[in-house]
RNA sequence: GCCGGAGUGGCGGAAUGGCAGACGCGCCGGAUUCAAAAUCCGGUAUGGGUAAUUCCAUGUGUGGGUUCGAGUCCCACCUCCGGUACCA
């Protein structure tokens, strides 16, 4: 045989590893509890199948993920490394509107050639668990977890303890649970089911949206970046619009704290953490402009109610972190949108009024938030009565002030907020300080320039003079709950998750609205049956936007948007679709049990296979797929159907790829690499080596075509070492041989098993690669070569370059696949050296290096030191202080 | 602005507080060859010294500090990358 050669060698494993099934992992025998495997779940996260294919990015995080599932095996784990496709989304729709392609075509196409090229990079995946969130069989289950949604609604009071044993407060429960209030019961049928409607988990919302004309689509918050679509870079417009919402939020402080278990990157809980954003303060209660009398009256009423969940129409909420600067209150503002600005505004201002507030409601979000440098604002000519000290204050309305956090509203203090004190500058309001730094200097922050927005020491607040600011907070929000003026509250920066689009390719959903006799809405809805589903779509030709926020499903043909129930009452489908955010959720669970037609997973199954151990995919997806994926996962655990509150123990991000000039690959750039390219040159073994060569799998870092040239080399060195590459057949290199190894070469053999283990285990994989490239440095020397070492050392590099490596293990007489082979295991005892190389330092610099047999004590080996003559140069004449040294390490002489 | 992460040869990178630059690329020299490709061997941080060597000095973004000893720990700063942005 002649030279190495991957195009050769890679195809004929692939389809041995087909042929026998190699990969396939079997679901465990569960009911013999005594012989459970140890399990092993590796998750890459699954692509989108777009179709320009595979880049260079996709095969680094999976080959990685190879790598551990290729040694685990061998290590004896039961190893589940699935693969799927996340394929539903926009571009194969857009394909439809231009060519009339149906994306299911389109859809299918792009997946055989992602699976075509992931099969051609020789990953271990178990094909047989291969899915597509398109499979009417998968998104079956996606809407059946959708219904699960609509049907829960949060208790957050509810104390229990879960499956896993820990104590909570609050629980997604039926809403056949849910309480209805006894005036609410008497009101009928209908009414209830109104009610039921406003607490489930999925509900309807008609609230403003992101609007996107260009895609055809509303958008979620976190797709929309200065009022630009994260997709394409249109321009998105707000719109009021009746969508699916999920309510994310109640989950938030769940979802927050649980992040603590959870072996992910620091960054990315801190991510996470960030955009959930929960804060501690507390609501108050301002009177509006009223007399002093009406004042202490309300006080009065206040003290036998107490603080009410909805305050009266005269009454002003606010919710503030700072409840310690009260006392610096000189202005209030409320959000444009506020429903108080029509009750609060005197004749006077009326016309400014809804002048400010047209404009702000035509501003685009890129235009009041980025642009809005300069704070603007309206007096509404109405006053607030400061409950701590009766203080009168001016009402405004100011578009820095966002309807959709908080109370939509703020008590403002321009002395210790940056925001406020910006505004008060603009508007000439006056700035009270109530906070005096708090280190004892009794240095007063200069509010000439800047607002002083630290903790301190309360100034200019009555009673609470004196206090520092963690104790102010605490004093003053107990005495408004007991007045009834405030109370503690909790806010997040996190919004309900806006779950509808207006497109076709996407999973429709499983509901019905009902019709009144003339055809309208009622409001009113029904659910499918679990079993009816799952729900198709429809077939249609035509697949341009309608232009306007009408889905494109309400194109539909008559008898799929229309039925009568067996009731008698006219339906209406619903004709949003889910984002694409959808089927990523919960795929992790379906490869688990991915033909179950009963559930959508066998729960001892859920229990074996869970949680995933190991999730490796890009850092793009640290908030959104995993935040989405972790709430609708507590959903299930609330409601009985999985185990374990998280579904991704580890989580390592991989770095992005870079262009070969430092930047990003993109087609405009022209520096794109594709990896069809460097398997058909280099073959596959080659590219997957080297992607883990290039540096730590989490960092970022450029490509180096010289780079893919070196682990070739490598690769054909090895290649070399077992086979005569100068005959015209395949035979053993004349240098091996069947007589026992020498020392040397056990010694090699063995650190090498010891170094690749460790640096396996800790993702260290460039580390790896080094480490096994000097065993063959070392191996090439050999005149003699123990086949035995060798056989071992391709077990070692088989989780990296399995074709090679199953080449070289049959030619070194395997008769099957070493993909089962017991991982080589490390004797210490050709870790021991004879002899050790110790650095002698003098004074902290290295003199001298000795070789020393090893295991002398510290005192013989500072006689061998001393011994030394560099060294004795180097103590001439000096006194020796003290000796440090760590026998076998290093031995420092500090002298003077 | 704020929050993360990172700054080491010509390049990618390696180093449980203990020999800085493993391994690879590139480059230089040599072997093999009619020649080339491929392959193999040696060298390669910077400056200086020596006939020669296991010689000397400097060196991990900058400036301080802790330590017998710092790329590694602490403080301040600079630069780059990523995230985030009126969330009261």
């Amino acid at each position: 045989m002649p030279r190495y050669d991957a195009k050769r060698i890679e195809l004929p494993w692939q389809q041995y590893w087909e042929t026998h099934q190699t990969f396939r992992t079997q679901n465990p025998d569960l009911t013999d509890t005594s012989n459970v495997p140890a399990k092993l779940y590796v998750l890459d996260m699954f692509p989108y199948p777009s179709g320009s294919g595979l880049h260079v990015g996709h095969p680094e995080g999976y080959t990685a993920t190879d790598i551990v599932c290729r040694y685990a095996r061998m290590k004896g784990k039961h190893v589940l490394h699935p693969m799927g496709w996340d394929a539903f989304g926009l571009p194969a729709e857009e394909h439809a509107v231009k060519t009339g392609t149906h994306p299911r075509i389109t859809t299918e196409q792009n997946i055989s050639t992602f699976r075509r090229q992931l099969k051609m990079l020789g990953f271990s995946y178990d094909w047989s668990r291969e899915l597509s969130t398109t499979d009417p069989d998968y998104y079956r289950w996606t809407q059946w977890i959708f219904l699960q949604l609509f049907d829960t609604w949060y208790d957050a009071g509810f104390k229990w303890k879960g499956p896993d044993g820990v104590a909570r407060v609050g629980k997604g429960r039926p809403i056949s649970e849910l309480p209805i209030p006894t005036e609410v019961r008497g009101q009928g049928e209908s009414a209830v089911r109104r009610y039921q409607d406003r607490y489930r988990l999925a509900y309807v919302s008609e609230a403003p949206v992101n609007w996107c004309p260009a895609l055809g689509t509303v958008l979620a918050n976190e797709e929309v970046t200065d009022g630009k679509s994260e997709r394409g870079q249109h321009p998105v417009t707000r719109l009021p619009l009746k969508q699916w919402m999920l309510r994310i939020t109640a989950y938030a402080d769940r979802l927050a704290s649980e992040l603590d278990e959870l072996a992910w990157p620091e960054s990315i809980k801190y991510m996470q953490r960030n955009w959930i954003g929960r804060s501690v303060g507390a609501e108050v209660d301002f009177l509006i402009d009223a007399a002093t009398s009406s004042f202490d009256l309300w006080k009065e009423t206040r003290q036998k109610s107490g603080f009410p969940e909805v305050p009266e129409p005269s009454v002003l909420r606010v919710y503030t972190t700072r409840p310690d600067t009260l006392f610096g209150v000189t202005y209030m503002v409320l959000a444009p949108e506020h429903s108080l600005v029509d009750v609060i505004t005197t004749d006077a201002q009326r016309a400014a009024v809804a002048e400010y507030r047209q404009k702000a409601s035509l501003k685009s979000d890129l235009e009041r938030t980025d642009l809005a440098k300069d704070k603007t604002g309206v007096f509404t000519g109405g006053y607030a009565i400061n409950p701590v000290n009766g203080a009168k204050v001016p009402v405004w309305i100011a578009d820095y002030v966002l309807i959709n956090y908080g109370t939509g509203a703020i008590m403002a203090v321009p002395g210790h907020d940056e925001r406020d004190y910006e505004f008060a500058k603009t508007f000439g309001i006056p700035i009270v300080q109530v906070v005096a730094s708090a280190d004892g200097s009794g240095s007063v922050p200069d509010l000439e320039t800047a607002a002083y927005t630290e903790v301190g020491i309360a100034v200019n607040s009555g009673e609470y003079n004196g206090l520092s600011t963690e104790d102010f907070k605490t004093r003053i929000t107990s005495h408004l709950s007991k007045s009834g003026l405030g109370r503690e509250a909790v806010n997040y920066r996190l919004r309900d998750w806006l779950f509808s689009r207006q497109r076709y390719w996407g999973e429709p959903f499983p509901i019905w609205h009902e019709l009144d006799e003339n055809g309208e809405p009622t409001g009113l809805m029904r659910a499918d049956s679990a079993e009816s589903l799952p729900v198709l779509h429809p077939h249609m030709e035509d697949f341009k936007p309608t232009g306007t926020p009408e889905p494109m499903l309400a194109k539909a043909p008559q008898e799929w948007l229309y039925k009568t129930d067996s009731d008698g009452t006219r339906l209406k489908r619903e004709t949003n679709s889910m984002p694409q955010w959808a089927g990523s959720c919960w795929y992790y669970l379906r490869f688990c049990d991915n033909k179950n037609s009963t559930h959508f997973i066998d729960p001892d199954l859920e229990k074996f296979w869970l949680p995933v151990d190991l999730y490796i995919g890009g850092a793009e997806h640290a908030v959104l797929h995993l935040l989405y994926a972790r709430f609708w996962h507590k959903v299930l655990f609330d409601r009985g159907h999985v185990s374990r509150p998280e579904p991704f123990h580890r989580l390592v991000n991989q770095g992005m790829i870079l262009g070969e000039n430092g930047e990003k690959m993109s087609k405009s750039r022209g520096n794109v690499i594709n990896p069809d390219d460097i398997v058909r040159e280099y073959g596959a073994d080659s590219l997957r080596l080297y992607e883990m060569f290039m540096g730590p799998l989490e960092q970022v870092k450029p490509w180096q075509m010289s780079g893919v040239e070196g682990v070739y080399r490598f690769l054909g060195r090895v290649w070399r070492l077992i086979i005569d590459d100068r005959s015209e057949e395949i035979v053993l290199n004349s240098s091996l041989s069947d007589a026992p190894a020498s020392d040397e070469q056990l010694r090699v053999l063995h650190k090498t098993i010891r170094a690749v283990t460790d640096d396996i285990e800790r993702l260290s994989f460039n580390t790896a690669i080094s480490r096994m490239m000097e065993f063959s440095n070392f191996m090439s020397s050999q005149e003699t070569r123990s086949k035995e070492v060798l056989k071992t050392f391709v077990l070692l590099l088989s989780p990296f370059a399995p074709h090679i490596a199953e080449e070289l293990w049959s030619v070194l007489g395997g008769t099957t696949t070493l993909a089962y082979e017991p991982w080589p295991v490390c004797v210490d005892k050709w870790l021991i050296e004879d002899t050790v190389e110790v650095p002698v330092q003098v004074n902290g610099k290295l003199r001298a290096k000795l070789v020393v047999p090893a295991g002398l004590t510290t005192d013989q080996l500072q006689a061998a030191a001393e011994a030394d003559e560099i060294v004795r140069r180097n103590l001439d004449g000096k006194t020796i202080v003290k000796v440090i040294a760590v026998a076998g390490r290093m031995i420092n002489f500090v002298v003077k």
